[in-house]
DNA sequence: TGAGCACATAAGCTGGAGTTATGAGCAGCG
DNA sequence: CGCTGCTCATAACTCCAGCTTATGTGCTCA
């Protein structure tokens, strides 16, 4: 189970009760139909929010009490109410229906890719963590903006739009490719964790840059802008001791104690504040890197494109 | 739709397509699966892992495939592994099977009440965004303990562990309550927000606390833990646009543009990041609070409780 | 060449979730 | 006072998604 080839699913401990998550989590429907509920304050009004009948959100909420075994929803003649659990519930459920709400985002993004108005080429590590986000609020703001997504390395992104195949592309490598314009959007680091046990877990004192290219680390391929940023920050000395091919891959080993591991600031807050991580202070070594956006050189990004570009500048990072 | 009363789901533009998410979203136990799937290198092995047949996880897989009209997994006669956009989907796909898991861990101890091992009493701040995360720390080390957890403001937490029917509290009050011993497991603080239409948004002098005082604001209503921590804050004087039970529904009034608002830092973190809220920075106010666990004076947790605490005490916030 | 593993296909069963139709409780109003 | 209008609940029926078992095909390796 500490295989480092692993992609994990982030729970080292295995699965600790029988039947699947989806056993026991209520189903997408349901979870927006009480969210209706918890708006509308009635259960017929929720149904005819979500184009269903008033028996059958009923019933729906119904089963979600008996399988929860917890009463949701206060009812009375003139309408229905949380009850102090049914708030809880809700707002534990509305943070899977906004996970939800970004895999919509990105997946009809990555769907579209024909006669889209607006075509995006992303590195992976943006597409994975930034991307979602932007998209929904841009199709907050402008609902009948079709997207389409393509990611790949810096140069894929490059080629895509020097061929015209993309109108606005985000790298985060450190440098930025020939014939295109740029934008820094926000900034990265990378940063250094290991799982809670490791003897670097309790360090105080910072980790000098000979320190860390002296210990073998669990690193993204050769090649990978995360890569590329500590190889230069170390002066190419970065020493592998197992090198992965996704984020996901390298956090897996990370958590399952395999050793310490470099990793872009982005893709573990959620690790570090559930403490499956611990990040080990680094000093001595610039592992900032800058986010961009880029885009054929001269071919200032007008309409949709414009309008992205704007939406993921106001972000603070 | 700006009306203050909205409990909000967070999306001013409405549902841009027609179709519920749950039918443009697989469902839990298809995320899974493709979790599996990316885990393993099989469809086959999958299947075994979740304990369904062969047959079932390829038809699964292939409908997620025509549900998103992309292809995730490419077949070979010796294995499965994902493709570029299978891999991208798989990795936000974990984001909502994470946030069903803590959903799930939280729903659980909501109906554990009795006959539990731990049982815990948390004000609903605490309770709605740190919890969950904790008990799934708690649950991938100790998997056996089984929690209950009860929710409400401070003195309801103080009422519930001396009358012994919690073990253990979590408060996020200025003062602790009598009879309580108390240890601080993190550090909150309270900020001004904004829809980023807001003029405030644009501001980069610091708010001083009379102008805070002399503006109308979103807030929780009188005794809440949030607004007595503004009320000493500003000397009793915080004037309120409208009073709202739940911070869910402040967050939504906001996001609405009914005005700025007063909240806590850990319910607006996703907001902050997508940019639906613009912190407006604040001299002169200290908006700092504490959050503590409690216990009964002089009875210090043991088991595990004590072993909540530690996990909770290494947090860094 | 036969065993072993992978995935696909086919046919049949089942249950959950939907529907319509109807009943019952409470509020407000002429 | 009893009508109207809102709420939610119950009942009977339909239907399809997803499961199962059984079988077929393709590749690899001993």
């Amino acid at each position: 189970m500490s295989s480092a080839e692993e992609t994990g699913d982030g729970e080292p401990g295995g699965r600790t009760h029988t039947g699947s998550l989806a056993h026991r989590v209520p189903e997408l429907g349901a979870l927006e139909l009480l969210l209706a509920v918890a708006r509308l304050g009635s259960l017929g009004g929720a149904a005819r929010h979500l184009g269903i009948s008033q028996p059958a959100a009923s019933s729906r909420i119904r089963s979600m009490e008996r399988q929860l075994g917890v009463a949701l929803v206060d009812r009375s003649p003139r309408g229905s109410r949380l009850t102090d659990a049914g708030a809880l519930v809700t707002d534990w459920a509305r943070r899977i229906v906004e996970a939800a709400e970004a895999f919509d985002a990105g997946a009809q993004a990555l769907r579209d890719r024909r006669d889209s108005r607006l075509r995006v080429a992303a590195s992976m590590t943006i597409a994975e963590y930034l991307l979602p986000g932007w998209l929904l609020a841009l199709r907050a703001q402008r609902p009948d903006t079709a997207v389409s997504l393509l990611a790949g390395n810096s140069s894929a992104v490059a080629r895509r739009l020097l061929s015209g195949e993309a109108d606005l592309g985000f790298v985060e490598g450190v440098s930025v490719p020939a014939g295109l314009d740029s934008a820094v959007i926000a900034h990265d680091r990378l940063i250094v964790v290991t799982a809670p046990g490791h003897p670097w877990a309790r360090r105080r004192t910072p980790l000098a840059a000979r320190e860390l290219a002296e210990t073998p680390l669990i690193l993204r391929e050769k090649g990978s802008g995360t890569r590329q940023v500590l190889d230069a920050a170390l002066g190419g000395l970065a020493r592998p001791l197992i090198e992965l091919s996704s984020t996901t891959a390298v956090k897996a080993a990370a958590v399952g104690g395999a050793g310490p591991a470099v990793l872009s600031e982005l893709a573990v807050g959620e690790e570090l504040s559930m403490r499956r991580l611990v990040r080990v202070p680094v000093a001595d070594v610039s592992l900032a890197r800058d986010l961009r956006a880029v885009w054929p050189t001269g071919h200032r990004p007008t309409g949709p494109a414009r309008h992205l570009l704007s939406l993921t500048r106001s972000q603070r990072s």
